[in-house]
DNA sequence: GCTTGACTTCAAGTGAGCTTGAATTTCTAG
DNA sequence: CTAGAAATTCAAGCTCACTTGAAGTCAAGC
C-alpha cells in the first residue's frame, strides 16, 4: 500500500480538483513531497486537512483563516483527533453566532422585516419623520 | 418637503456608498429620475428597496437574485406593505434551511467532526480501508 | 460671476477563490 | 522503447460586488 497519493487520487477522493489542490498548497494549507520527477505526492492525511478546509469554508471562514487554523497544528506529527477536536471547537461558537444572525433577520421577515428599515406603517410609528436621516453618516447602520 | 433625494442623501441614510448605488442602478435593482443637469434624484422609497437589497444580501442571495426578487414587485405604484411581506415570505424557508445545514455541520463538529471526513478513530472503523476512494469521481461529496 | 463641492460617465482596478490554456515533462502500460 | 495519460509551471482569465481615478459638468453660496 503506497503512503502517498498523486495529485489526481487526491482530486478524486476529496471532489476538489487539482488546480484547487495547487492553489491550496501556493497558499500553505497543504502540503507535498514531490517524486523524483518533480510531481506532487500527499500524505494521506492531507485528505483530512482538505475536508477541514471545506469543513471551514461552509461555516464561512476565509481560506487565509483556515491557513491560521492550520498553522496551529503540531508540525513534526500527523494530527491527532484531539489535535483536530482543539482546532474545531472555537468555531461551535461562531457556528452559533451566524445562527443566531439569521434567526434574528427571520425575526425581522416574519414581523417588522428589519424594524427601522423594511417596515411600512410599524416603524413610520416608532421612526417619525425619517429620523434615521438625522443620525448622520455611518456604514450599513440598517444591517450592521 | 423635497419629494426625491440626490444620491449623497440616499448614501447616508442607507449608508451604502453612492459608487454602490450606481452600481445597482446599473444593475437595474434600483431606479432613479434625473434632474434638469442629469443628475440623480431617488424616491423616498428607494430606500426601503436598499433595505431589502441589504437584507437580502444578508441571508445570501446574489446581485442577481436580489434583481429577480425585485422584479416581482409591481411596476405603477410605490410597493405596499404587503407587496414586501409576499416578497419576503418565501425567504423564511431559506434561512430556515441555512440554519438547519450551519446545526448539521455543528454536529459534525461537536461529534464525529463531519463523518466520513474529519474524524480519525470513529470513521476509520465505520468506513474501512479508506472505502470512500472506491465511490469513483464526484465533487465535493464530502460536504455537498 | 466665481468658487467650491457634489455630481456625472467611463474605464480600469481590487480581492477572493479559483479555472483555463500553453508549452513541456514525467510516469506507466504494453 | 514508445505511446499516451497525467503531471508540471506560469501567466492570464473569470465571477462577484464593488471601488478608484480621471476628466469633465452641475448646483449653491457669496
Amino acid at each position: 500500500m503506497e503512503t502517498t497519493l498523486p495529485i489526481a487520487e487526491i482530486a478524486r477522493r476529496s471532489g476538489v480538483r487539482a488546480s484547487a489542490l495547487r492553489f491550496y498548497e501556493e497558499r500553505g494549507l497543504i502540503h507535498a513531497e514531490r517524486s523524483a520527477g518533480g510531481q506532487r505526492r500527499f500524505a494521506r492525511s492531507t485528505l483530512r486537512r482538505i475536508a477541514f478546509i471545506l469543513f471551514a469554508q461552509k461555516i464561512g471562514l476565509s481560506l487565509e483563516e483556515v491557513a491560521a487554523e492550520l498553522a496551529k497544528l503540531p508540525d513534526g506529527r500527523t494530527p491527532t483527533r484531539g489535535d483536530w477536536e482543539q482546532l474545531s471547537a472555537a468555531w461551535t461558537a461562531r457556528i452559533d453566532a451566524r445562527i443566531a444572525e439569521l434567526e434574528r433577520l427571520r425575526e425581522g421577515l416574519t414581523g417588522c422585516i428589519g424594524c427601522g428599515c423594511l417596515s411600512l406603517t410599524h416603524c413610520k410609528l416608532t421612526n417619525p419623520g425619517d429620523r434615521v436621516g438625522a443620525k448622520g453618516p455611518g456604514a450599513r447602520f440598517w444591517m450592521g
